[in-house]
DNA sequence: CTTGTAACGCTACAGACTGTCGCATATACG
DNA sequence: CGTATATGCGACAGTCTGTAGCGTTACAAG
């Protein structure tokens, strides 16, 4: 449940910001979209290693791979920001707020109300889904 | 100011938490405390790749040389974080935290307790540094 | 001044990871 | 059955990381 994805590389990163931006893709989908132009070889290749880390799955309609993203952009950025935590901070995220803070990224308003938002959505999802 | 700061290997990151553990330090104070046994020169290798990446600095003591974290733990932290929200997130701070909450890695109470001190750690703060 | 010793940087090197493909293969369609 | 197309596999170069040997330099003792 709390599997450590490993890491990506740039391109390996703009392809799964595709694959979460719209929605299911194929190959041939990814190679338009994407800022540089790849061979699709290329292109397949990067799919298919971003399903060997766990991050993307594949089904198949026709002859044709269709890759979805294994877990939620929201989801794997949370793991990240864990293992940032993990590592830099001994497991205290509000260590790393309170840095985050000091360092202009994010001021208490924001905090407040981002506090506030989170109640809320919880108290709105958190029925079904708990 | 928001210099992007090149990613860790495991043992550059180890010796890193050594650096911030124990103030300054010397390659041979490093090595003594390091978990693996290494030579002296792997240890001077990474310390010297460690300033190169701008993760320390280092004065000299008589003919040693003395190694200073460049920048603090937290505010490192925050630029990974601040890192993995530009990448997965459009730079969104509240889509992370409150993926961190669906992700049970946070919790409400949690994230209004540390409103609370940010806002209170500011205050006592802000007036000296500001 | 010469030499031993300790600390330093430089260079190297193998293994992993990444970006990029070419190519042999399989399969739906006419 | 042959052609076109989508697939996976294997490959290769460049970079990063862990790990270390070695030549060099500076200070201290003889």
């Amino acid at each position: 449940m709390d599997d450590r994805l490993p890491e990506l590389g740039d391109l390996e990163r703009e392809v799964m910001q595709l694959v979460w931006a719209h929605g299911p893709v194929t190959a041939e989908i990814v190679r338009e979209r994407l800022s540089r132009r790849l061979k699709e070889s290329t292109v397949r290749t990067v799919l298919r290693r971003l399903e060997e880390k766990g991050y993307a799955n594949h089904t198949v309609d026709g002859r044709t791979y269709v890759y979805h993203a294994a877990e939620e952009r929201s989801r794997v950025a949370a793991k990240a920001v864990q293992r940032i935590v993990d590592w830099f901070c001994n497991g205290s995220i509000e260590e790393v707020l309170v840095g985050m803070v000091d360092n202009k990224m994010l001021d208490q308003q924001q905090l407040r109300t981002l506090a506030d938002q989170v109640a809320k959505a919880k108290r709105a999802r958190g029925v079904k889904k708990e």
